[in-house]
DNA sequence: GTCTATACGATGATAGAC
DNA sequence: GTCTATCATCGTATAGAC
């Protein structure tokens, strides 16, 4: 609370999640958080630094948001659920920092931005195991793990985006509509065309 | 070809994409085109208005796409499936100007934003009618049609970026994927707990 | 830990010659 | 229609006092 650095990490998300990194200058952040623009450098580096903090941060909360709903899930379909609602409720939760995550790769510097994708691909990874699993064990039809994995966590992403906290709906509903969806489009054998595809871009665009 | 207006149009849709409209300065864009940065200031008056002009552009010929998809289409599934083909295929071949027409609303002045999202209300609204023609027809399971419709064209949005043009699966295959996949969430009543939702955000994520 | 002051480059845009 | 030259402004970041 009195914590200036975790001042500064607030302004940055909400003004970085309203206006964009570029856009976004230290200038802005320092007048948020009611200090001089140079008092920020004691805090961060750079503004680079501060944009990978709030990455960082949020895509280690994601995952261990994750690994958590896994447990005591023992069949493929089990685990999928539980992941697709873990995965709709932190989106929920943290709109503005899972945004940021997702849409402001560009800012970061190689180093950054190599750690960041790294930590998303073992995020996806442990989506398209569980698939996987249920194809393997015939729950699931079988198909492209990859665009299954993508289109179910892109339609979840920005699904969770379009909703006000607080709305009608609570995370748990919405989330349920999303876990319905997901499992529909798994278990149903409607994209028997599907093969393994070449991806030409990041499943999350830049 | 030899219209400097069009090669500036092109090189700043490339850079744009790449490096996002913040990123991308006049001189990037001069450079890329062999001129001088003055000499932009010939063919548009600003930075923002060469932005608005790409967009503009876009949703023009996605809305006109999406029309043209309709000529002969029937009954409610036949139009989606048009929709939807039309949808998926106007994003594979347009890659970059849709990704800029999604991702950089940020960069417009208010009278150009309204217009741009004007159009974006229009192109959804046609979805939203043929949605909700099946359900009146009985064809889909009755549900909340701006959350199916948000569903289903930031699903196909986002899978046309993921794919690359002149990969192993041709643009016509992928559309049938996605075809397959957004007419299983419909017919199918698998989501019936969804009601209309409060919309916090717009659809398409800023 | 926060301040004032400042260095220094890049940016969007304009003026006016050719 | 493109050029050179220039402007005013704003950006990130640093130095050093308190």
């Amino acid at each position: 609370m009195s914590n200036m650095k975790e001042t500064i990490r607030s302004v940055a998300i909400d003004l970085i999640f309203t206006k964009g990194y570029f856009a976004t200058s230290i200038s802005d952040i320092a007048n948020g958080a009611g200090i001089q623009k140079a008092s920020i450098y004691h805090h961060f580096s750079s503004k680079e630094e501060l944009l990978f903090h709030i990455m960082e941060a949020t895509m280690n909360d994601l995952l261990d948001a994750l690994h958590q709903s896994q447990e005591g899930e023992l069949d493929a379909e089990a685990k999928v659920r539980a992941a697709v609602r873990s995965h709709v409720s932190f989106h929920l939760k943290h709109q503005k920092e899972t945004f940021i995550a997702h849409s402001e790769l560009r800012g970061l510097e190689q180093e950054h931005l190599d750690a960041i994708v790294a930590s998303r691909d073992a995020y996806e990874r442990v989506f398209q195991d569980m698939i996987q699993e249920g194809i393997d064990q015939q729950i699931f039809a079988p198909n492209d793990v990859k665009i299954l994995s993508y289109a179910i966590l892109t339609l979840c992403t920005a699904g969770a985006t379009w909703f006000k906290a607080g709305g009608r709906l609570s995370a748990d509903e919405i989330a349920a509509i999303y876990e319905n969806f997901s499992l529909n489009g798994l278990k149903k054998k409607q994209l028997e065309s599907a093969r393994p595809a070449e991806l030409a871009c990041d499943p999350w665009p830049i």
